[in-house]
DNA sequence: TCCAAAATGTGTACAATGTCTACAATCACA
DNA sequence: TGTGATTGTAGACATTGTACACATTTTGGA
């Protein structure tokens, strides 16, 4: 069942790898996105990078920092999902002012894209959210998108955008994002790693669509 | 940091183990409790079982296998905490006829303690709903605690209570369970072991009682 | 220009883990 | 009583993370 390196070796002529760093981070995602995060082993990254696994080490403490690095960087493939449901939903809505509508389209495209990426990409989606982080990094840029936003920027700028149209009371506007978040995060780990696999796609677009719906209600 | 072994070998005398399925089950279910899924091995419930790496293959076919059955034993653990706190949040309500308020206090229970669960026993809760199943398997008997209900018959005979209380209009009970598992399940995910780790507890406490809120009025 | 110090890879080694294939002890029942 | 099924044991192997010492570059002063 073990298939063969993605990356064939790839013989190199120089001493220096020129970016190992960069190479192991690309092979751990490829673990990562095949697997999840308990697939992402140090020494096949160097394999696949054409090293020893000791050089790994040069670049990062342990298999912990470089599961880290490849959570960070799933996290921003994630955001690129998200900037794209988020556009597409905005598709023909004027921003400014910023409506109830326009809001809520907005928020939605955020839940559809977190979803969107956790069903096509379950490992990926893993490796970016089932490994321990703090709040306080959320914003960090190793986890930005193309657009230079992390998922949790994404998230905030929608939550923004619900208080900017007025449907959200200032009072109730402090880590609105968190249980925005917990409802939708739920229902993709259910469904990709917890009890919910296997239901099948129906079903599970229904449920989205009730959690989309039961946020709007409750934020 | 590898604390020495939580039972001590317990010296042995019989060839025969005389419950060895069970010794190996209770030391996944502690490492479970001190690590989480990925601490529970398999070489070390030997030990602490007092017997050789191979016997378990005599009980369990892999790891996995093992794995499944500390999974199960802490949805039963899980149970027990969902009984207690819907029993303690039903203290004083009659049941017949089944009221609004009835309803929703107990489903308020149910996610309460499974929240407490989550955050009582990260460790127990990870491995109870993080290892792949299947919806089919949620009403297992292996997976009920004391009482003999599974977290999700729990789950379910709320959901009931709130369409027997006309609370829940016919045409949306179907699958209503998954939605209001989502919420509360992402919640617990995000705050033990992903990104939402180290939130001080009021601020936990806070959004608990917002999620609550939301599935109460999304339901 | 030269050369020491910092970076970066290599080689060897070790403990741990899951698991395979014999083999041994014990139990259960005909 | 003894024979086949259960349950443990012995030994072995590949894989993994990682430590320590050493080799090869690159680089920034003198």
């Amino acid at each position: 069942m073990t298939a063969e390196p993605a990356h064939p070796p790839l013989q190199r002529t120089t001493y220096r790898h020129g970016d190992l760093r960069g190479a192991l981070l690309l092979a751990g995602v490829e673990m990562a996105r095949a697997g999840g995060p308990d697939a992402v082993v140090l020494r096949e990254a160097t394999r696949q990078a054409g090293v020893t696994p000791n050089a790994a080490y040069r670049h990062f403490a342990d298999r912990g920092a470089l599961l880290r690095a490849v959570s960070d960087a799933a996290q921003g493939l994630a955001a690129d999902r998200m900037e794209a449901e988020v556009a597409s939903a905005l598709a023909g809505s004027h921003a400014d002012p910023v409506t109830p509508d326009f809001a809520r389209r907005m928020l939605r495209g955020v839940g559809t894209g977190y979803l969107g990426f956790a069903r096509d990409e379950p490992g990926l989606f893993r490796a970016a959210f089932s490994v321990p982080d703090h709040l306080a990094n959320s914003a960090a840029p190793a986890k930005a998108g193309a657009a230079g936003r992390s998922p949790f920027m994404i998230l905030s700028a929608a939550v923004d955008a619900y208080a900017a149209a007025g449907i959200l009371p200032p009072e109730r506007r402090a880590n609105a994002e968190l249980f925005a978040w917990s409802a939708v995060h739920g229902l993709g780990m259910l469904v990709i790693d917890g009890p919910l696999r296997g239901l099948d796609a129906a079903t599970v677009d229904a449920v989205t669509t009730r959690v989309l719906d039961m946020v709007e209600r409750g934020l």
